[in-house]
RNA sequence: GGCGGCGUAGCCAAGUGGUAAGGCAGAGGUCUGCAAAACCUCCAUCAUCGGUUCAACUCCGAUCGCCGCCUCCA
């Protein structure tokens, strides 16, 4: 059973979905005036993996994330820049779409734009003046706060102690301080679109609540975002949709923000950091890494030292998804093979206590904790298979190599496959492997070179074989080397290995290689 | 002032009414031609103070500290 922490109840609640055998999900997307940095990106990858694992359940889900191309912030930023806003628009669409993708994460199921939502949004507004929710006023139109009972109902605030702490100017046409425009009246060489109110655009709020209507229909599944848009985004969106008559979302899912120098993450704060400058540094399965290592609903700290734990964490899972290959193509050299239930039973009880922690809230904090807890115990067994206390299993290997890649592919974090990550050295060594080398008509010439010592010609031969992720015949050749015990051609060997971007691991059963990442 | 959240080892971070997953870092050791990886050992009584209970870190109350929202904000 899915239970989901609703912001609405304050609890988690068993995951119940409208239509059986489906989920409708609604994550709030970008407004396009600035580039995307590292604190927008949570919820993205947050609902992604939300979608993903829901799918694994057997779900039929439908992500929606909107991209709202209409908006005060985009129109001040063209006026400061002297450009069109939609022109500003359609740079910082195009420049969400391409960094989000640099994620690595799929794509959502629709990206609806703001600006192709109009029709419903004017209908939408209708409904509201014609139930005595909202009022016109000098071309624009406001909803009416305190004509929806239910207004307050998710960040638990009473319109009265609101309305206490407004700070906002209050606005001529607004009957009240706290109601808001869903519909505003537009100034000259505004973007606008005409309505019964005379040419306008939409008010912030009113666009997601149109397109979650649109694409989820009414009492869709769950709507998502960051914390902080509980209020007044968020309140307001709910207020505008059921006071139309047409129940919102179900189940409210908030992550938590991420902190810069232990504040908010947040351009206002100016302690940003772009998503695209964090990717030029970091590949995105480390990123990931670092995004699911804490509870979505958890403040997380951003820092070049939490990003280098990532790394470090992503590494050993990684390698050992390598090691664990590795030890499947040598089987055949192992002292003694045979059956190891406890390790096939402890891959498969992973795989249970992966599904559990992920049911439980998304938790994939705990997910991965398994997954590391895991790789620990299939380390232990290793040892021991190597001193002989233990038979070697391929088959329980494989199977704790299949519960690794298959739960960090749910996770949406880019594993290695095993012929990129691992090349193994084939199973000859000593003079067969010389042979072997020998007789690969590009290597020949490569093995000579390296007897006369001309290592900066042998590192051209190899350039091309390890520019295409394969580096058997450099494992051959330095297994050659080890077993002549001529130590300073297989350093020097292993030297190029390493400049051509892999590590180089001696191991029993041969050399090992791991592309760097 | 109102609403909400958090406080677990050097750092990060899961978790539970019955005596604390995991990661990073650190110390020592094993393996190894060297190296790397790995393995072994060591490293917390869960902010503080009360209360409930056979039993609490986990429930309740108070205190302290931090953070978020109430204004644009993922």
């Amino acid at each position: 059973m899915i239970r989901l922490f609703n912001s609405l109840t304050r609890q988690k609640e068993p995951f119940e979905p409208r239509d059986a055998g489906k989920a409708g999900i609604y994550c709030c997307g970008p407004t396009v005036y600035n580039l995307v940095h590292v604190g927008n990106a949570r919820p993205y990858v947050t609902f992604a993996v939300l979608r993903s694992w829901l799918r694994h359940r057997g779900l039929d889900v439908t992500l929606v994330t909107n991209i709202t191309d209409v908006d005060d912030k985009i129109i001040a930023k063209a006026k400061a820049a002297g450009r069109e806003s939609t022109e500003i628009a359609e740079e910082y669409t195009a420049a969400y779409l391409a960094d989000t993708d640099r994620l690595g994460i799929p794509r959502p199921d629709v990206e609806p734009r703001a600006t192709e939502t109009i029709p419903e949004i004017i209908d939408l507004v209708c409904q509201l003046i014609s139930g005595g929710h909202a009022y016109p006023a000098h071309g624009s139109v406001y909803f009416r706060v305190r004509s929806f009972d239910g207004y307050g109902k998710l960040s638990k605030q009473r319109i009265d102690e609101l309305e206490e702490g407004v700070r906002v100017d209050a606005e001529p046409g607004k009957a009240d301080p706290l109601d808001f425009a869903v519909w505003k009246a537009a100034k000259p060489g505004e973007p606008a679109w005409e309505s019964p109110w005379g040419r306008g655009r939409p008010g912030w709020h009113i666009e997601c609540s149109a397109m979650g209507l649109r694409y989820l229909g009414a009492g869709f599944d769950v709507h998502g975002g960051g914390r902080d848009l509980i209020f007044p985004h968020h309140e307001n969106e709910i207020a505008q949709s059921e006071a139309a008559g047409l129940p919102f979302a179900r189940v409210w899912m908030h992550n938590g923000m991420i902190r810069s120098e232990g504040q908010k993450m947040a351009k206002s704060v100016g302690n940003i950091f772009l998503l695209r400058e964090v990717l030029d540094r970091y590949e995105p399965a480390v990123l990931l890494t670092y995004f699911l290592t804490t509870h979505y609903r958890s403040p997380l700290e951003f820092s070049a030292e939490k990003l280098e734990e990532a790394k470090a964490a992503h590494g050993r899972l990684r390698d050992a998804l390598g090691d664990i290959d590795f030890r499947v193509a040598h089987a055949a050299r192992a002292a003694r093979r045979g059956a190891c239930p406890d390790l096939t039973l402890r891959a498969e009880a992973a795989r249970l206590t992966f599904a559990e922690h992920m049911d439980d809230d998304l938790n994939t904090a705990g997910a991965v904790g398994e997954l590391f807890a895991l790789v620990g115990e299939t380390y232990r067994y290793l040892s021991e298979v190597d001193h002989g206390e233990a038979p070697l299993d391929a088959e329980a290997l494989q199977t704790v190599y299949d519960v690794l890649r298959e739960s960090l592919g749910l996770l949406l974090i880019p594993a290695p496959s095993a012929a990129a990550a691992i090349t193994a050295a084939g199973t000859v060594a000593g003079d067969e492997a010389l042979a072997c080398v020998t007789g690969d008509v590009a290597l020949l010439p490569a093995a000579r070179l390296a007897g006369d010592g001309r290592w900066d010609d042998v590192a051209l031969v190899y350039a091309d074989r390890l520019g295409c992720a394969d580096a058997t015949y450099a494992c051959l050749l330095r297994d050659h080397f080890r077993a002549q015990k001529q130590w300073s051609d297989a350093d020097r060997l292993r030297a190029e290995m390493q400049e051509a971007g892999f590590e180089v691991r001696d191991t029993p059963q041969g050399t090992q290689v791991v592309r760097k990442s």
